[in-house]
RNA sequence: GGGCGGUUAGCUCAGCUGGUUCAGAGCGCUUGCCUUACAAGCAAGAUGUCGGGGGUUCGAAUCCCUCACUGCCCA
């Protein structure tokens, strides 16, 4: 047997446990197992930093099911592994670089990319060991990651199946533009954000019409060198008789069709619109609708072309202002505003995005989407919580093709061959044979299109493995709610389409964590918890019973490090139970096995299958903080607050018993830790190692979950207890109250009840030791009789009259005034009741046992005024 | 502009498939305790027109409508 020290330390048992895990493999399925599949595939972080007290919620989650399943009788897989991510590494590797004042192009592509490598194996490292440090039971020996030989293939292989289906292709599109980092994005990459800026009212000539101008409203003025129209709205009557005619494009004097387009917003400016088919979508619609000439004045670096003539090679934002300021020079600015607006920024680099015409791989999604949406929708697939399935329908029904390709250098590069003389294209998961002929296309594929496939990819798809043969589907994706189009969707998709079956049944949404001000959790603001350093202070199971504890489902969390005291406070308390528990029994010299168990017994079981029961409801329903505070409760309230002190006294009244008295205590304890265990996996184990002998290499981790037995619920022990429980929390009360405390005094309890006398009169003992009385008088009175005590403190708890015997120093003013306080609260309280009772509806609609409830509480509560208004009187 | 949430004790939030855990928990606060594990503890206690208004119902924190404020997602 383990032995327990004063204190738990969470450091150094933790360590330890990591390593007893690994060296017995308990993580890894076992490979011949009747027993049924339970399987979760991680959400791969991003190996660019370090985990977030995001993650190690989510990882928690995912590690709470994987523990509760594998100790239900499951054969369980918990897979890990970590993604490329390409933009965001790509990113942070060339800023590393820049301090060197190197560019990825001095270094040439091959070399950049072994730079990655090294990068990510430096993350990758530092990953891993946070993922093991917080306990995670995953399996090590089956870790991917989205780069790696069979994932890149499967890649590869979906690219070129795609692509001969014709779902994927190459076209011109106005796509959303990185200028910063030179690359396309895809919709979901870019996030809006408020801007203040300007609006700027710009007078463009009417051709050969002198001093006749239109008047447009643009925020971007700079990308007026691309413009092939102005356009207006046909039901405008400002500028009825205007289409047809030309405008003058100010400063390049170049004239302009002027069209009629019910497309345009009247309500937006003036009315006028600059058509600019190069750089805004809208546009480009616009301009294939009319034909317009598409000229591009800004290049992929943000700076502006040739086109602009005397501006070119400026910055986009520094055009702006000289352009501004020579239209003002030409008198050409009638009026500038303050405009604020949503403006698209890069997600990665926090770039202004640009849209930007160029040629790029696209997915056509409409297909692949119907299949997905329906699997959600039917509840093929659930979510939790379920009202994502809305977002995710509305997503789904208007869903976009998805731009793939990357200009980054990092990432899974596309399969796709072009000729060098003859321009043909080849697109095969091997390369053509004759490779010096060929050209591969240079790009690089959207990280997010090897994370679709992780699922199975991870599994060894395209190959019918053994893992995939057993574990797939999944059962469980715990993941962020803000990456349901970037991932969730897209996994779903891909799965249908090329596994032909759903990749996992049910979806958890975790919480998203902010800080204590409401914040989002940021590097910029610095309100990011290091988390190794918060399981360092308070402990790993604090941090992850804390993160569960608070996070309802669905809900955003206010999290700061301090709240770990909840957990820090859960496992110290434990943590001494089962220290006060092992001393006992050591302490104990008895033998006898024969004491009687009384109600507290029952009551404890009970309430232990209650919470067994509980707690299996919350978890299947995805509502862990619901289990773990129904833990909490069960071990803190009820069996550390009453049934340990309830024990104390048993032990005490037979010394011969106690051995057998706490033993027992043991094995309820013993079931309350295992239930813990996927919440609280360190202090658990070394827990069970310490109150019972063990075989050297068992472990919690592999013991068997209590089983609920719904029989072992009692309503009558758990009333009885719940009574015996109020009158003691009373007599307590009327002592403190009226500054008894000190004092021992008698207390005489009398009821009508007769089963609540022969109950009472069973434990006596225990109310005269939890209340520190010196004797208690149970009477049995008549239903009517009411059994007056003068000069006796008085309460009413449910059936039962209690009194407590005053000594000499009452404060007959203070007594007055409890007195007078309760009975305001039972004369409000009665005065609803009766009116309930004199409405006629609810007397006559109202089902009878309401009514007979209502009835009854009224009487009680008449009877108890009675009785407080003679003691009052008496005073 | 469209969609989805939230608004309950000083703070953070449970409860929301209508009527005995219905007004709750933790923290904070007040009072008394180093009581045979635990002061990271024990015991007792105070605090709320359940965002405003309207409706359905015999009965609403709980269902419906509306307004206000607030957060997120998508245009």
């Amino acid at each position: 047997m383990k032995e327990l020290p004063k204190t738990y330390d969470p450091a150094s048992v933790e360590h330890q446990l990591i390593e007893f895990w690994e060296k017995n493999g308990f993580f890894t399925p076992q490979p011949d197992s009747a027993k049924p599949k339970y399987s979760i595939v991680i959400p791969p972080p991003n190996v660019t930093g370090n985990l977030t007290i995001g993650h190690i919620l989510n990882n928690t989650v995912q590690d709470v099911y994987a523990r509760w399943k594998r100790m239900s009788g499951y054969n369980v897989l918990w897979l890990p592994g970590t993604d490329h991510a390409g933009i965001s590494t790509q990113t942070k590797v060339e800023k590393k670089l820049k301090e060197e004042n190197i560019s990825r192009y001095d270094l040439g592509r091959k070399k950049f990319v072994d730079k990655v490598w090294e990068w990510k194996e430096v993350y990758h490292a530092n990953i891993s060991k946070q993922l093991i440090r917080m306990g995670a039971s995953v399996d090590w020996s089956r870790e991917r990651f989205t780069m790696d030989d069979g994932l890149s293939k499967a890649v590869k292989r979906v690219f070129v199946e795609l692509y001969k289906k014709g779902y994927i292709y190459r076209g011109k599109r106005i796509i959303d533009w990185d200028p910063e980092q030179q690359t396309a994005l895809s919709d979901e990459e870019v996030i809006h954000r408020e801007k203040k800026d300007k609006l700027y009212y710009i007078k463009y000539p009417v051709l050969n019409e002198p001093e006749k101008f239109v008047t447009i409203a643009t925020t971007r003025p700079e990308t007026m060198f691309g413009d092939t129209a102005v356009a207006v709205n046909p039901n405008d009557e400002r500028y009825s008789g205007l289409a047809g005619k030309k405008a003058v494009l100010p400063i390049v004097n170049k004239a302009i069709p002027l069209i009629a387009d019910e497309y345009v917003d009247m309500t937006f400016g003036t009315g006028a619109l600059k058509v600019t088919p190069a750089h805004d979508t809208n546009d480009y619609e616009l301009g294939k609708k009319y034909n317009l000439e598409i000229l591009q004045v800004i290049d992929h670096t943000g700076k502006m072309n040739e086109h602009a003539g005397r501006f070119s090679g400026i910055d986009r934002f520094e055009a702006r202002k000289k352009v501004v300021e020579k239209l003002e020079e030409l008198g050409l600015i009638e009026k500038i505003e303050d405009y604020t607006h949503n403006v698209g920024y890069s997600e990665r680099g926090n770039a202004q995005i640009e849209p930007f015409l160029s040629d790029q791989w696209f997915v056509n999604m409409k297909t692949l989407a119907e299949p997905a949406l329906n699997a959600v929708l039917s509840g093929e697939i659930n979510f939790y919580p379920e009202r994502w399935t809305k977002t995710y329908e509305h997503w789904m029904t208007n869903i976009r093709d998805w731009c793939i390709s990357r200009q980054l250098w990092w990432g899974h590069q596309i399969p796709v061959w072009y000729h060098k003389t003859n321009g043909d294209l080849y697109c095969e998961v091997e390369p053509p044979k004759d490779l010096e002929n060929w050209e591969q296309d240079p790009d690089v594929l959207d990280t997010w299109f090897s994370s679709w496939l992780w699922p199975f990819s991870t599994m060894g798809w395209p190959d019918e493995t053994d893992d995939l043969k057993k574990f797939y589907p999944t059962d469980l994706l715990s993941t962020a709610p803000d990456i349901i189009f970037f991932w969730v969707a897209r996994m779903i998709m891909a799965s249908l389409e090329f596994t032909g079956k759903i990749p996992f049944r049910d979806v958890y949404f975790h919480n998203v964590i902010r800080d204590e001000k409401g914040r989002k959790l940021s590097k910029s603001l610095g309100n990011s918890p290091d988390v190794i350093q918060v399981m360092d202070e308070y402990g790993t199971d604090a941090l992850r019973f804390t993160l569960v504890y608070l996070s309802p489902q669905g809900t955003d969390v206010l999290f700061s490090k301090d709240l770990c005291e909840i957990g820090r406070n859960f496992a110290n308390k434990l943590w001494n139970a089962a220290r006060f528990l092992l001393m006992k029994k050591e302490q104990s010299a008895g033998a006898d096995n024969s004491y009687e168990t009384d109600v507290f017994d029952k009551w404890i079981i009970s309430r232990l299958n209650h919470t067994i029961r509980d707690y299996l409801k919350a978890l299947s329903e995805y509502k862990i903080n619901e289990a773990s505070k129904a833990l909490y409760d069960f071990i803190w309230r009820d069996y550390c607050d009453w049934y340990i002190e309830i024990l104390k006294i048993k032990a005490n009244e037979h010394p011969d018993s106690a051995q057998k008295i706490f033993s027992d205590a043991i094995d309820i304890f013993e079931s309350a830790v295992k239930l813990l265990n996927p919440v609280m996996p360190f202090i658990t184990e070394e827990l069970w190692q310490g109150i019972k002998d063990r075989s050297e290499n068992d472990s919690i981790t592999i013991s068997e979950m209590p089983v609920l037995d719904e029989l072992l619920i009692s309503p009558e022990a758990e009333r009885d207890v719940t009574d015996i429980q109020e009158i003691i929390t009373a007599i307590r009360n009327l002592k403190t109250e009226l500054k008894y405390a000190a004092v021992k005094g008698k207390v005489e309890i009398s009821t009508a009840d007769s089963s609540g006398v022969k109950m009472l009169n069973d434990y006596p003992h225990y109310i005269l030791k939890l209340t520190k009385t010196e004797a208690v008088n149970i009477v049995k009175k008549k239903e009517s009789e009411t059994s007056e005590k003068q000069n006796w403190a008085y309460t009413v708890v449910g059936n039962f009259e209690i009194y407590l015997e005053r000594e000499l120093l009452f404060d007959a003013v203070e007594e007055k005034k409890k007195l007078e306080d309760e009975m305001i609260k039972i004369r409000s309280f009665m005065d609803s009741i009766s009116k309930k009772l004199d409405n006629e509806g609810f007397v006559s609609k109202a089902p009878a046992a309401v009514i007979e409830g209502e009835r009854k509480k009224l009487t009680d509560q008449q009877e108890k005024l009675d009785k407080l208004t003679r003691q009052f009187e008496s005073l």
